[in-house]
RNA sequence: GGUGCGGUGGCGGAGAGGCUACGCACCGGCCUGCAAAGCCGAGUACACCGGUUCGAAUCCGGUCCGCACCUCCA
């Protein structure tokens, strides 16, 4: 079985071929730590996630690498404003990261290296692109040559004039051409800096990847992931960057072999900003909802689509989950371990997420399965149940956590409740099934859904 | 203006020339004191207009609409 990636450079769906069998190497443009992370921020994480996941049943090793970006304008701004130093800002930012993608079943990054402790290596790679003729000093900034780079425009397919005709951006004076961009620029007082040949300064925002891919992974590595809207310009400068600080005109693959690139996340159909105030934060909805929920959520869709999140989504996947839970938790578990019985019915699931992770398909599979194992009473619905289980764990939906409800009841409502439904028991037993009814309808108004079972009667609150 | 992505049943969402996924909701039935849950069953679709073909949601040409990027943005 072979895994097909789309990449976004040749624009093609391709088989994934790795530059080293024993060492599959990732990079993914992370997070800049400056506020609380979105669901965009989040369905980038969880897609790369799955990509590694998917990777890992094949290779044994994948390393997988997302940095931190932790000097930037954004942040000195945040800084400013909240008149807080910036390093309290990025680790405190930082770790509600990290424990917000935990919560989405996210694992950890085998590297996770941050901008400033790469300050050198930023400097270094400018070195040798001046060396290389590549890039030239302005005004104590240090600009990339665009003109320099014959491949330049190859991935988000620009040609410079046509973007120049319709750029909304002013051209800074001291550019040779309007699309060179920062490589290095001179800092303020009141910011960040760190000395270099150029004097005291703060790196450009693209640099930082390429140095620290090329320092961790080592180049060309394997796949480079991001959201489309990096495509251009940051992707498209990060290619320029490397591959001409290796020599003038190195050939795009010089850097990374797959642009793997997720779509974005909408809200009611339109962009989240700040200024719309339609942001959904994580941190938000995992009060509400489990992280493997929201998860599941973002993997409903495949991944290059557009996503409109809504509660909806959310609704759906839980009760999608609950049904999976309830059929797993009812039945046995059986050794699944390289069975031959389950490889038959999973080659199916990971068939289709070997298809450039769809996702959607895969999801079908598993339901299919589900009304299999409804109708079948044979020992084979073990082996398919199994498969259900191990489809789960690849796509990193942990349904442990998952309970019928998240919402808090607290004490005091919770002993009335208890109450109220002793009281309708006995006016069942007592056949008085008016006075039951009243009392489901009162536990209906403060939104109580019961349930009689054989067990007896069970509650839940409705989100 | 340029570049890219997309428009599939009430909603979400795969598929990519004949097998018309899948989920949620809705409707009918079983079950139940009644509900809920569960189970069984039915229906509804490919933005528009042409063309190619025995056959098109899928290919070709055109039209309309939406979104994103070109400025920090996942």
């Amino acid at each position: 079985m072979q895994i097909f990636l789309f990449d976004s450079l040749s624009r093609k769906k391709r088989e994934f071929i790795p530059l080293d069998n024993d060492n599959i190497r990732i990079y993914a443009c992370g997070p800049t730590v400056y506020d609380y992370a979105h669901i965009g921020n989040a369905r980038m994480a969880v897609v790369t996630d799955l990509l590694v996941r998917t990777l890992q049943t094949l290779y044994k090793n994948v390393t997988f690498v997302s940095n931190i970006t932790d000097v930037d304008d954004k942040i000195i701004k945040a800084a400013n404003a909240s008149k807080k130093p910036i390093n309290e800002i990025t680790s405190k930012f930082q770790k509600i990261y990290e424990e917000d993608m935990e919560n989405l079943g996210v694992q950890k990054p085998y590297k996770q290296p941050k901008a400033t402790d790469h300050i050198n290596e930023m400097i270094e790679m400018i070195e040798s692109l001046i060396r290389n003729d590549c890039a030239y000093i302005s005004e104590k900034n240090v600009l990339f040559n665009v003109r320099k780079y014959k491949f330049y425009g190859c991935l988000s397919r620009r040609s410079k004039d046509e973007q120049i005709a319709g750029s909304r951006v002013e051209v800074a004076n001291y550019k040779k051409n309007a699309e060179d961009f920062i490589l290095w620029k001179p800092s303020k007082d009141n910011e960040p800096g760190w000395n270099s040949p150029w004097g005291k300064g703060r790196p450009g925002w693209h640099i930082e990847c390429s140095a620290m891919s090329k320092k961790c992974l080592g180049l060309p590595f394997d796949i480079h992931c991001g959201g489309v809207d990096l495509t251009f310009p940051h992707h498209e400068n990060e290619i320029a960057q490397s591959c001409s600080s290796i020599s003038p005109n190195s050939e795009p693959n010089s850097f990374c072999n797959y642009w793997f690139h997720n779509g974005f996340v909408t809200a009611s159909g339109e962009k989240m900003s700040k200024s719309l105030g339609n942001i959904k934060l994580v941190n938000e909805i995992l009060k509400k909802y489990d992280g493997s929920i929201i998860r599941f959520s973002l993997l409903t869709s495949h991944y290059r689509q557009p996503l409109d999140w809504s509660e909806d989504i959310l609704k759906q996947s839980k009760k999608t989950l609950i049904k999976f839970k309830r059929i797993i938790e009812s039945s046995e578990p059986i050794d699944s371990a390289n069975n031959p019985k389950i490889r038959k019915y999973f080659d199916d699931f990971l068939n289709a997420i070997y298809d450039d992770l769809n996702t959607p398909k895969a999801l079908g599979i598993l339901n299919k399965w589900f009304e299999v194992i409804k109708k079948s009473r044979s020992t084979e619905k073990q082996y398919i149940l199994a498969s259900i289980i191990k489809g789960l764990e690849i796509l990193g939906v942990n349904l442990t956590k998952i309970k019928p409800t998240l919402s808090q009841v607290d004490n005091t409502l919770q002993s009335r409740i208890l109450k109220m439904i002793n009281e309708r028991d006995e006016a069942r037993q007592n056949k008085d099934f008016k006075k039951a009814d009243i009392i489901r309808e009162k536990l209906k108004n403060l939104d109580i859904e019961i349930e009689d079972t054989v067990k007896g009667t069970i509650w839940r609150k409705n989100d």
